[in-house]
RNA sequence: GGUCCCAUGGUCAAGCGGCUAAGACGUAACCCUCUCAAGGUUAAAUCACGGGUUCGAUUCCCGUUGGGACUACCA
């Protein structure tokens, strides 16, 4: 026995700490009841993955609806996969989204509350404390396998088709004598700390899940590593140890964790501790050559949240998109209560699907559509603003010249009951408004594609009309009577019912009128309202765009 | 391969033993209309298959098939 004390002490020699004085140190949080703490653990290996944003939306909606602590912790026991800065990254990602924590690892090595440290680097020696007491109590052991001697473990497992890992037999450190193993320690050997499973694989465990119910899987049996070589935790311990001292009450993670949540129970048991509730969420997927796969960041400019971000979708948009993937019925809460505002609906684990939604970009269009088109003209002009500063120089340059302007060209139609809705996103929106620029419309009128049934010489004809004729005080139904005269002075029928009556008798219809405008003012088929686009431009900039073309292209 | 999870239209899905099997996105048509975008109306499109249980299965059970996850000193 006291042989065991000397290897702990070998292995632990500066551990004087215990288990209890944690307890102590990390006390049950005094929250009301129904109050779940839940948190958001990400590892520092990348940017911010869409999935992790739906994660911790939803750790972030329960806590909140329940008065809980939402909480994020860094996880970087992995200091291979690490990608320097890419923890701030994350943070930062997190708060475009509204998904900001109440405490935990923020950015910048900054950090909030009670419970910390929240990056797991810096927990070692809690870590240690407790893996000190589970070979105290006989559950943890040191072994020195070589990457290469489990590597042939494996593969005479996989020859016999057995199941993979370190039990059973294959357990080769797991009966080593006390003596071997403080020599070996001596001698320098490297070494790992491994778990002491009692489990049997072949006996059945219940396990519930609050979105699955309850889950029946084979017992652990794997005496996994609990401590690497380099000193740091595995997940598996970590988690463990992190939820239980930050008083974890409800763990939300991808449904990738179910298989080895027997180690995490079996870890919670040997400790004596309680377990927190699990929610293993459905990963979000994406159809690959007619197959369902998970959305992966190598493949989807969509898997990271930048996408989003890069390309203009408002980030509320996106949320809006993940909770109605979260449940289905928060789609048409939005259409009952006319609002995007998610905080208000009453989200229920109970109502999540159980297998993954597919990435549907359509459907984030639709919901971002409804949101920008409710912006007023001064937000969305801000919001462009800012967004165009990073990725659209061009339209930024256009808006700083003259906001107002710009201001006045997202107000089209924009303040009605149904109003436009033509952006899902911010980069929808230069394309389609360049033309209200002088430099951008010359250089497109060029390729004007008149129909060719009206003569170079009615066109022209009927722009001079416009020209002299055209009063930009009228209100939007009286300047559609002055064209409508102007139509029939040259020719046109005043509607298309007309024009059907009698075709020889018109050229077209006020229609074919409105084109030859459109065309000359937009060098497009397709515009938005021309009242407004004329009033916007003024007099001045029509009749010069006017001249323009008929000067260059009519003559 | 093994273990686990999942299975309603193209997509998101409601449904908890009896329904003409909701709704939304998308698609198509029509209406509205100076074009486009909206908006309105309508349409096409779903219970993977095979066994049970039951008076009756989309619903419960068991298989099959299909999809997914896991199977590291990664998380």
């Amino acid at each position: 026995m006291s042989q065991i004390k000397d290897l702990i002490n070998i292995i632990f020699p500066d551990v004087k700490i215990t288990i209890q004085n944690l307890e102590k140190k990390y006390p049950e949080r005094r929250l009301p009841s129904g109050a779940e703490v839940t948190r958001f653990a990400p590892s520092p290996t990348g940017f911010l993955h869409t999935g992790s944003l739906f994660t911790s939306l939803i750790a972030k909606t329960i806590a909140r609806q329940n008065n809980g602590i939402f909480y994020t912790r860094l996880e970087d026991t992995d200091s291979k996969r690490e990608i320097s800065g890419s923890g701030d990254e994350l943070m930062k990602q997190l708060a475009v989204f509204g998904v900001s924590p109440d405490e935990g690892f923020l950015a910048d090595n900054k950090e909030t509350g009670l419970y910390g440290p929240y990056v797991q680097s810096k927990r070692a020696d809690i870590y240690r404390i407790v893996i000190k007491h589970l070979m105290e109590i006989g559950r943890a052991y040191p072994c020195f396998c070589t990457t290469e001697e489990l590597e042939l473990i494996r593969k005479e497992q996989e020859s016999y088709k057995q199941m993979p890992g370190y039990y059973g037999q294959y357990a080769k450190c797991r009966n080593l004598s006390v003596d071997e193993q403080i020599e070996r320690i001596q001698r320098g050997e490297k070494f790992v700390i491994r778990f002491r499973s009692m489990g049997n694989h072949f006996s059945k465990i219940k396990v519930h899940d609050e979105i699955r119910g309850d889950i029946e899987i084979a017992d652990n049996d794997l005496d996994i590593v609990i401590l690497k070589s380099d000193g740091l935790p595995t997940y598996h311990f970590a988690h463990v140890v992190d939820d239980h001292f930050m008083r974890t009450t409800l763990v939300s993670r991808g449904e990738e964790w179910i298989s080895s949540l027997p180690i995490h129970i079996e870890l919670f048991e040997a400790l004596n501790w309680k377990a927190p509730k699990y929610a293993h969420l459905p990963v979000i997927m994406k159809l690959d050559n007619g197959n369902k796969r998970k959305l992966s960041k190598r493949k989807d400019p969509e898997a990271a949240v930048s996408y989003f971000i890069e390309n203009g979708y408002p980030p509320i948009a996106v949320i809006n998109y993940l909770m109605s993937i979260a449940n289905s019925n928060y789609e048409e809460w939005t259409i009952q209560n006319r609002s995007y505002e998610y905080q208000k609906f009453h989200f229920d684990l109970q109502n999540m699907s159980l297998d993954g939604a597919l990435y549907d970009i359509d459907k984030l269009g639709y919901f971002s559509k409804g949101i920008i088109s409710h912006f007023s003209a001064k937000e969305l002009t801000y919001f462009v603003k800012t967004w165009s500063s990073v990725y659209n120089r061009m339209l930024y340059s256009l808006i700083e010249h003259d906001e107002r302007y710009f201001e006045k060209i997202m107000n089209i139609e924009r303040e009605k009951e149904n109003p436009r809705k033509d952006y899902a996103k911010y980069s929808d929106i230069y394309p389609l408004i360049r033309f209200f620029y002088v430099d951008y419309y010359e250089m497109i009128v060029e390729n004007h594609p008149y129909n060719e049934h009206i003569s170079k010489k009615i066109v022209s004809q009927v722009l001079e009309s416009i020209i002299t004729e055209n009063d930009y005080s009228l209100d939007e139904e009286s300047w559609f009577e002055s064209l409508k005269k102007i139509s029939l002075k040259n020719g046109f029928a005043v509607s298309n019912k007309d024009y059907k009556l009698n075709k020889d008798k018109f050229l077209g219809h006020v229609g074919d009128v409105a084109e030859i405008l459109r065309i000359s003012l937009c060098a497009s088929k397709n515009s938005p309202n021309l009242y407004q686009v004329m009033q916007i431009m003024g007099k001045f900039e029509v009749d010069k765009r006017l001249e323009y073309v008929i000067d260059n292209f009519l003559k």
